[in-house]
DNA sequence: GATATACACTTGATTTCTGAAAGGATGTAG
DNA sequence: CTACATCCTTTCAGAAATCAAGTGTATATC
């Protein structure tokens, strides 16, 4: 399905999507054209999902970093799934897990007051333990 | 130090980093060029730490997607470290942490059976808590 | 109040890249 | 052998990026 210059592609790409195709042609060994070919097909495939940015959280004014293990206190989820929707902008990911918890909830916050408040408001619908990322 | 512009830019980039400087630029209410100085700028500021892809696990063969919870047997992290550093086709990120373990290691796998293998020397460094991403 | 300076943006010209069409090489099936 | 499909290259017109002025505005300086 994918070959190595698929590979070569997507790594090249996941470094710097916003590489000319004809530069990243001559990384693979291929014209312009024929790699922005393979890489329209690969966005067909649906193995590459979008091109996006990688920043500096700190820059940007987030400065915590935090993984919150969630204990749902009872069997109605829904009310922890539309609070965590309704708070997006803290919220980088959050999955649905095995394990002990049932979500493990990815958080970005500007300061620890923020984060605090949001653990106020969270611990009305779940359970939780808090990991705080250092580096 | 940024201003409204300078957050939209980056909004749209993350949902799209391949776009034109020219469309992004109205977008935002400016030529291409002005967006695209205000860009570079970004990017010497560190705010803008570089373009990537986003990719569908899956269809690139990694069906397994886990987080581990690390605890260190005894001081010495290195063994750890080094063992993270040598299996990075694995590894996704590895963040110090606070709270019960040591470290928070996300990873993904092509199989269960990798997983396992990983586990298996895994051990032999440290302890650790698994958990498996569903969703 | 006049002048200098810095900054952000626009305009216009040049270079570079992209995307479409046509054609060539290779492999497979009838 | 022929038809067909796939993948690549070449060519070329149009689009975008880049570079070099030039404009406008705010702030500082005398």
């Amino acid at each position: 399905m994918l070959d190595e210059t698929d590979r070569q592609i997507i790594e090249e790409l996941t470094k710097n999507s916003r590489i000319p195709m004809k530069e990243l042609g001559e990384k693979v060994h291929l014209t312009g054209q024929a790699t922005a070919s393979r890489v329209i097909k690969l966005e067909e495939k649906g193995v590459i999902e979008g091109y996006t940015l990688k920043t500096n959280d700190k820059k940007m004014g987030y400065h915590v970093h935090a993984f919150l293990e969630i204990f749902t206190k009872n069997l109605h989820h829904k009310p922890y799934l539309s609070f965590v929707a309704s708070h997006h902008a803290y919220v980088i990911r959050n999955y649905k897990v095995s394990g002990q918890g049932c979500y493990l909830l990815e958080c970005k916050f500007p300061t620890n007051e923020e984060l605090d408040q949001f653990l106020l408001e969270l611990n009305l619908y779940v359970n939780y333990k808090l990991t705080i990322v250092i580096r």
